[in-house]
DNA sequence: CCAGAATCTTGACACTTGTCAAGATCGAAT
DNA sequence: ATTCGATCTTGACAAGTGTCAAGATTCTGG
């Protein structure tokens, strides 16, 4: 009896735990989120963890209780960006039953985030790029790119499926394609080119049929 | 013939000066120059004015006696790495006869430089990312931008041209192409994968002829 | 050769940075 | 209600930052 005593105690404690842990998490991804705010501001090279509080509801010492250091507060930020990221489409691809409206669905998103989320977009592609001086940063930004790799890869895919054909190209080049397209339009909007993202939604849609 | 004399003098007086601003921008490469050193190595965020200097023959001082600030002195960096990168393939591009020898040769460049100069390469990822917070830096990348993305044209054309084509995209579509494709095979590269350069010349390679 | 300008060095300034530790406050189990 | 651990605040520290100014040094025209 003692030891299914022992047993349960230590189902309780380990539930307990568990518990603390859930919290804790959820706490880390509380902080991240407030942090995102700054970092889309000011970008990695200008941000400090003292902006980042002063911004945001909570004291700067949150963030040491939370995080071991600042690399690892902006590895949280990143991972958690990602969760939000590489949805975005599905739902068009789950939903879209012609090539047209896939098309439209996509471009609407896509000059929607473009527009709306351009901050978040210009953090990204500045942390790929600290990536490549920071080694710290490379597994999460590696994982997140196989990520958008693969979600462009399912609109792709349907697309190509949608017209009874298949992709013409790899993933991977799909995928420089399109990020590569996208990078410059936000480089031009952010510039404050108002045709940045109508030229954009133009050359996808010319492209579109072309490679799939 | 006073009129005559002044007339002299000011010519002797405007060569001079001419001189003197000639070397004065000398020196400002000359010190840009050195600062690329540190930045690829360290990338933007984490360099410093003195760490420059350090890393140099150069006090800190003469930093801020030739750039009013530390954006000036980046910005110099930025157009000076410029005229040396965009003419990298224009060797092969004239010389080749062939639609093999272009690619053979465009190729080649392409993996060395990948190779070689991958600190430089990332830096100006850093600095393209960093435009898109700071103002300061647009003007200069955008027109860096708008540089390489003839010199992908330059090539594509020579390409179709040797196969009696037409490039089959607009010169933003390819150059965002390749841009995306080097820029992700760069990155697994400084992760240290060893298969990125060679599967980047295979995709490129394939990509060719279906582009032009 | 020498005065004045150009160039460079040095050291200081005010400020920000990441980090940490001591203590306050809160929450929950006993 | 008390106690103890988790959570948070506050203030301090040393190191590093961009900037600048005063003076040393070098260059140059006369």
């Amino acid at each position: 009896m003692a030891r299914q005593v022992t047993g349960a105690a230590r189902r309780v404690a380990e539930a307990a735990e568990a518990l603390r842990d859930e919290k804790f998490n959820a706490r880390r991804i509380e902080l991240a989120e407030a942090a995102l705010e700054t970092l889309g501001e000011l970008g990695f090279a200008r941000t400090s963890l003292r902006e980042i509080a002063q911004n945001s509801a909570f004291t700067h010492g949150v963030f040491h209780y939370y995080f071991s250091d600042k690399l690892d507060l902006i590895c949280c930020c990143v991972r958690h960006y990602k969760a939000k990221c590489v949805t975005r489409y599905d739902e068009v691809v789950a939903t879209a039953t012609s090539r047209d409206e896939l098309t439209e669905g996509f471009l609407a998103k896509l000059a929607a985030t473009l527009q709306n989320e351009a901050r978040m977009h210009r953090l990204w592609y500045d942390l790929r790029s600290q990536a490549m001086f920071e080694a710290a940063f490379r597994k999460d930004v590696l994982e997140i790119d196989k990520s958008l790799e693969a979600m462009i890869w399912r609109i792709a895919s349907r697309y190509a499926e949608l017209g009874g054909k298949r992709p013409a190209s790899s993933p991977g080049a799909l995928y420089a394609l399109f990020d590569g397209l996208f990078q410059s339009a936000l480089l031009k909007h952010l510039a404050g080119d108002k045709r940045a993202v109508p030229e954009l939604l133009d050359e996808v849609r010319r492209l579109l049929p072309t490679v799939c």
